[in-house]
DNA sequence: AGTACGCATTAACCTGGGTTAAAATGACAA
DNA sequence: TTGTCATTTTAACCCAGGTTAATGCGTACT
């Protein structure tokens, strides 16, 4: 997305940030693969959204409405990433018009990703939605538990257990 | 959000798009009320979004992409639009600072409630989606139908009903 | 090799929500 | 008032997924 920003490291099961945090950055991921998660009042855990080369990633209510994040975000591999303030990037789109479209643009394409999966947990039952989730990142399955997987989906792992049982018959 | 665009008006019962149209406009309410609505394979429904004076929608797909609308959009209420191709306003961004970064404004809204809405899916029973949504909309829960809150809910009007008996002992 | 830990599978049981269909309630027009 | 039609409620039955717990499997560490 940006050419700037500052360039860190982080190590697999290490925290870029965590829920509660005051974190006010945008991270780029330029390698390596983390998973962004909740955890509810009673230690359930869900995934948001999995992270790989090319992703960009903030708590929007940490970045813009100087909240807190509501997620934690995690390294699942070692992991080299872009650090840049929210806001740095929010007043270079104030001042150029090209950095403004390359972020409309971006936020097009999040509001298209997030309606998407909004459709799919509305319409879809759980053994479609893991199926176009397979489908649509054969390679990422490969590299993620199933564990990840449910909690991505929005079931437990014995469920997503079930599931592929069910598929391969 | 604007000021120019096409003034409408679309009676009760009527269709500002529906699902597999090309429509490229972008849609703010004036007045009234409205539905967005998928209907799927096997003829069932389910609402993505309710829309009241000052919200704004556009099948993002059909405006963005250049395909098409993925829901209906129909008036629960006689209503009052403006309509406007989205390329235009599209244009109006490239030439000006200030309506990129209202677009930008726009966006980052749009993306925090479907985040917010992906984690309630994510993370709250049926039960709880209902007494938040009612909790969040007290005047929008009286001008609508329960089968229409159900499947905004992502459950059945049945379900919904059994909620509210549950809800009142 | 042995131990330990995390992950995946399986089983047994429970529960929330789906499905179908029948009443009850309500809104409205003739 | 009466009839019609949509909405809501209730009931009966079914099933997907949750919960708990046991088992098996890998992989990593010592």
């Amino acid at each position: 997305m940006q050419n700037n920003g500052l360039p860190i490291s982080v190590k697999r099961q290490n925290y870029v940030f965590m829920q509660g945090d005051a974190d006010e950055n945008l991270y780029a991921v330029t390698s390596g693969l983390l998973k962004a998660y909740y955890v509810s009042a009673d230690g359930k855990e869900t995934v948001k959204s999995f992270l790989r080369p090319g992703g960009v990633i903030a708590s929007l209510s940490a970045a813009h409405k100087k909240e807190y994040c509501t997620f934690n975000l995690l390294a699942l591999a070692n992991t080299e990433l872009l650090k840049m303030p929210f806001s740095n990037f929010y007043k270079a789109a104030e001042e150029s018009n090209g950095i403004a479209m390359e972020m409309i643009g971006f936020l097009l394409g999040l509001s298209m990703k997030k309606e998407q999966r909004e459709y799919e947990f509305l319409n879809l039952p759980a053994e479609e939605r893991y199926q176009k989730f397979a489908e649509a990142n054969p390679d990422l399955v490969e590299q993620i538990t199933q564990n990840d997987i449910a909690r991505y989906l929005g079931i437990t792992p014995v469920a997503l257990s079930r599931i592929k049982k069910r598929f391969k018959s």
